[in-house]
RNA sequence: GCAGGAGUAGCGAAGCGGUCAAACGUGCUGGCUUCAGGGGUCAGUGGCUUAGUGCCUUCGGGGGUUCGAAUCCUCCCUCCUGCACCA
């Protein structure tokens, strides 16, 4: 039977907005639970990684709310950005319109789906009164000195005519556009997140239900290293340089120093000197090299001697100066103390330059020639060399050698950060305007708080050679907020990453005129469960936590950290592969959701496979979750609701009881580790059971349907509901109580005793698939073998059929012990054999055994004990007294285990005899 | 190079020290269903087999720990992911 999905999603879309079920109110009286998926950037259309992403968050959202939770699930769009920005280049169009016409495209994708967010909640960061609190917040961190304006070498695309954050250069590409990065030196916002690299790097502990991937991406991003900065004084001009180190223990070591190209120092001590067009050749090799020819594997280092020299301060030596392309002005101080002996980058250079080698550390029982290494020494090894420290492990020689530099002024403990600055500036219509007005006289202003929001203007002109707002003069023409003379705006705007990097407090209270209401805020903070792409690893979630950092020293918030769990899902794949445009292997999720309904798509993409890894789209896939809630729709139709009234419960009953209250346990706790795949398959089997349970009127039949109808509504909500209002369920099956279940209820032992009993009826099942498919060959096969008339095997049969069914629970029952228990008794009847009979307790087995044979007195006693501690963990899987039987009647061990043995053996010759001879289902026969 | 993760039937994916390898789903083979090559349903799907939930083999490969290993340790191979001239 076959469910018009179609017209089922709509009627329940409806009724859930007319009645607004999905509403969210703070109440202090019930205990909230926050889930949030990454908001979208409104590309427009959903692909499969939003469905996938906005599933996971539905399904728990959904579970939570019938659990009991006053559950926050909210959607917006992080609306502002590039794309519209050219779009508007390419067509001409409105960035705003452009924009907001493809939120309502989304949302409406996003309503099919049947996504339980409170729709009351939404909002873009591209509505005014968002971003007026970007602007805010700006103003504040200006105020707490977090925002911070100077020149900068700074990354730069061409193709997006602006600026980038560090965090947005990969591989040396752009991030976006993956055109290769220039650098350019330009004045910049910047947001001075190093303040806090040290308490982002410290709370990653806190972060309990965070992957640990993303935590240390994160700590390696932050990229602490402890070492020691130490001075050298250039001997031409007596000025007194740094380096940074993490091998102090080297210092006897230096034969060389580098600088990096871009180090300031350099083109004042070349002034005039030889060495200067030297230099400025070298540079314009450096520049011409891409980031990527700088940083690709193997490339050979380059450099140029600059005509001045050091004096190592810990042994007076002189040594030249270098500048070489290998150092990097990003990283320490921009020069490097040069250690060729125990630095594989500084030893391939010393060789190809021909500059001397000097061992300090020799590894523990070798001697190292320095003519003769062909590789740095790196490890850790005994001090030679090295004046007053010689002889002493490296590893303490660290220390000591930081202290005496210390103690002499020459240097001092450091520790230092990868993290740099994270810079805001772009220079981009489409993004939230800098508060910041620039007076001749009174310098850098920002905007009074009650001219906030300084808006984006309705038009302008998308020409794709710089900042549209540069040239609109009334936008950048305005007052000093001060002296009310003539001033400029800045035109530049932010990183939409800042506009993401709070959006999460904002849903407390969309509508708040501040930035958010503490109250609510304080309710509902923090996000109890976080989902979205692993993509935003560094990015968006360093950087949102660094602003719930800042904004709890503004003391607007008291928490620590935002998202308290995080799941970074998986990809979805088509043949292996991502699916991309230029691959052509893009499945859309509206052709899918028109085939087979949103219900479908829901249920595939979550039972696919594990919410985390990645997931291969297969349009067969579909088709099958398709079945299955097809099925489930039949089972539910095809029958009828009786009225329910108590009686006893048969063994088939008490069996199903047992089977819904399992699955209803096991699919509850599935769902809070986030097992979506794993809870659908629960799913599955229930509604297996339950197809195969023959008493449809039974009470216990319905209740089952009853809960499954209920835990379908986090995967399938509107079939859940047209079916919780077909068996006559009250209200809203989303608004629904998650089913219970009584431990006492579950009997595993009957469930494996079942499976038996199924599988033998099976077996004969299967045999008279055998005779209906041969049946000649059948009956002349028993004719020969019995050389009896037809009839009278049959009748036999029939007879011996029957037997066994009656005995069947006895001899399942022995079937049932589980393997380890017959090498027990076999070990210990083994053992017995040996003994004489003699009367001794099951502690006392053990011992005996052990003596009588002690060669496998451990094997013997791993036995007892892992059979005792399962005997205890698995009562409920053994009968108690089976094992009180054991130990009472220890005495007659040997006696008892033979005879049964012998019953054992015999119950299976007759079973395989009744096998043998009569393979055929009575009820079979008798029709 | 460094760091992290993964490798289980044809496929996706469970199992994470002993009940028990392969739940759940799909694919394939066959039966049943007034059965359409569709849908539903039942069975089979590592090898041997006396046909007995019998014997053997098997969780990327080799070693090891253990009475017992897919599971723990170790080395190696393959794949993925992140970082990378970081001093």
């Amino acid at each position: 039977m076959e469910a018009d999905y179609k017209k089922i999603s709509e009627k329940w879309q409806k009724k859930w907005k007319q009645e607004k079920v999905f509403e969210a109110k703070m109440n202090s009286e019930k205990k909230k639970y926050y889930v949030l998926e990454m908001f979208p950037y409104p590309s427009g259309k959903l692909h499969m990684g939003h469905v996938r992403n906005y599933s996971i968050g539905d399904s728990l959202a959904r579970y939570k709310r019938m659990k009991g939770f006053n559950v926050l699930y909210p959607m917006g769009y992080d609306a502002l950005g590039l794309p519209a920005e050219n779009a508007a280049i390419k067509g001409k169009v409105n960035p705003k319109e452009w924009t907001y016409s493809r939120i309502d495209e989304m949302k409406s994708q996003q309503e099919m789906l049947g996504f339980s967010y409170d729709w009351n909640r939404s909002f873009a960061t591209a509505d005014e009164s968002y971003y007026k609190w970007n602007q805010w917040l700006f103003e504040k961190f200006f105020e707490k000195k977090l925002v911070y304006k100077k020149k900068a070498s700074v990354n730069w695309c061409d193709d997006c005519g602006t600026v980038l954050a560090n965090e947005q250069v990969e591989n040396g590409k752009c991030w976006r556009c993956k055109n290769i990065v220039q650098e350019k030196e330009l004045e910049q916002w910047f947001l001075k997140i190093t303040d806090y690299a040290d308490e982002l790097l410290e709370d990653l502990d806190k972060l309990k239900d965070w992957p640990e991937r993303v935590k240390l991406m994160q700590k390696n991003w932050i990229g602490k290293s402890f070492g020691t900065e130490i001075y050298f004084k250039v001997k031409e001009t007596k000025e007194i340089i740094s380096t940074f180190t993490t091998r102090p223990d080297t210092v006897f070591g230096i034969t060389y120093l580098v600088f990096a190209p871009e180090h300031p120092k350099i083109r004042k001590w070349v002034k005039g000197t030889e060495y200067e067009k030297k230099l400025d050749e070298f540079l314009a090799e450096v520049k011409k090299q891409t980031a990527i020819e700088r940083t690709s594997e193997g490339i050979e280092k380059k450099g140029i001697f600059i005509g001045k020299h050091f004096i190592n301060p810990v042994n007076g030596e002189e040594c030249k100066i270098f500048v070489a392309d290998y150092a990097v002005m990003d990283y320490g101080t921009g020069a490097v103390m040069a250690v060729p002996a125990h630095d594989q980058r500084d030893f391939l250079f010393a060789k190809k330059y021909k500059l001397p080698v000097k061992i300090v550390i020799q590894p523990k029982g070798k001697e190292l020639d320095a003519e003769k290494i062909n590789k740095a020494f790196v490890e850790k090894g005994i001090m030679v060399n090295s004046d007053k420290f010689n002889g002493m492990n490296s590893l303490d020689a660290m220390e000591k050698i930081s202290d005496f530099l210390e103690k002499q002024k020459w240097g001092k403990k450091t520790v230092n950060y990868k993290l740099r600055d994270w810079l805001i500036s772009r220079q981009r219509f489409w993004g939230t305007p800098i508060p910041v007005i620039y007076c001749e006289k009174c310098g850098i202003q920002l905007v009074p708080e009650k001219e906030l929001p300084v808006r984006l203007p309705e038009k302008a002109e998308f020409t794709g050679k710089g900042n549209p707002l540069n040239k609109i003069k009334d936008f950048v023409e305005t007052s000093c907020p001060k002296c009310k003379g003539k001033a400029k705006r800045e035109t530049d705007t932010m990183d939409t990453f800042f506009d993401s990097s709070w959006y999460f407090l904002r849903y407390c209270s969309p509508k708040a005129n501040s930035v958010f209401e503490k109250k609510e805020a304080e309710y509902w903070m923090p996000v109890n469960q976080y989902i979205g792409g692993i993509e935003h690893a560094i990015l968006h979630l360093m950087y949102a936590r660094f602003f719930t950092k800042a904004i709890r020293d503004l003391k607007l918030l008291k928490i620590d950290e935002p998202f308290e769990k995080l799941l970074t899902q998986g990809m979805v794949l088509k043949d292996g592969k991502a699916m991309s445009k230029s691959l052509g292997n893009v499945v859309d999720p509206g052709e899918i959701i028109e085939k087979f309904g949103a219900d479908t798509a829901r249920v595939f993409i979550l039972s696919a496979s594990n919410p985390e890894s990645e997931m291969e789209w297969d349009e067969k896939g579909a088709e099958n979750s398709f079945k299955f809630l097809n099925k489930i729709f039949s089972l539910v139709g095809d029958n009828k609701k009786k009225a329910e009234h108590k009686k006893e419960l048969n063994s088939k009953e008490k069996l199903l009881q047992s089977k819904t209250q399992r699955i209803i346990k096991n699919t509850s706790e599935l769902i809070e580790k986030l097992e979506l795949n794993k809870a659908i398959a629960e799913l599955m089997q229930l509604t297996n059971a339950l197809q195969k349970f023959e008493e449809k009127e039974s009470p216990v039949f319905w209740i089952g349907i009853e809960k499954l109808v209920l835990m379908l509504n986090p995967f399938a909500p509107h079939l859940s509901e047209e079916l919780w209002e077909k068996i006559g369920g009250k209200g809203f099956s989303s608004l629904g109580k998650w089913p219970e279940f009584e431990e006492k209820k579950i009997d595993l032992k009957a469930e494996k005793q079942e499976e038996f009993i199924e599988r033998i009826q099976k077996d004969i099942l299967h045999i008279t698939d055998l005779i209906s498919e041969q049946p000649k060959k059948f009956i002349e096969k028993m004719q020969k073998e019995t050389s009896a008339p037809i009839d009278s095997i049959i009748k036999q049969q029939t007879k011996l059929a029957e037997k066994m069914q009656k005995e069947e629970i006895k001899r399942i029952k022995i079937f049932t012990a589980p393997k380890w228990k017959w090498i027990l008794l076999k070990k210990l009847f083994e053992v017995k054999e040996k003994n004489e009979n003699k009367r001794i307790e099951f502690g006392e087995a053990m011992k005996k055994a052990i003596e009588f044979d002690k060669q496998h007195a451990q094997e013997i006693k791993g036995f007892v004990m892992a059979a005792v501690k399962k005997l205890n963990e698995m009562n409920e899987f053994i009968e108690l007294n089976e094992i009180k039987t054991l130990k009472e009647n220890s005495g007659e061990l040997q006696k008892e285990f033979s005879a049964e043995i012998q019953v054992i053996e015999a119950e299976k010759s007759e079973e395989k005899k009744a096998l043998n001879a009569f393979p055929l289902k009575p009820a079979i026969l008798v029709e």
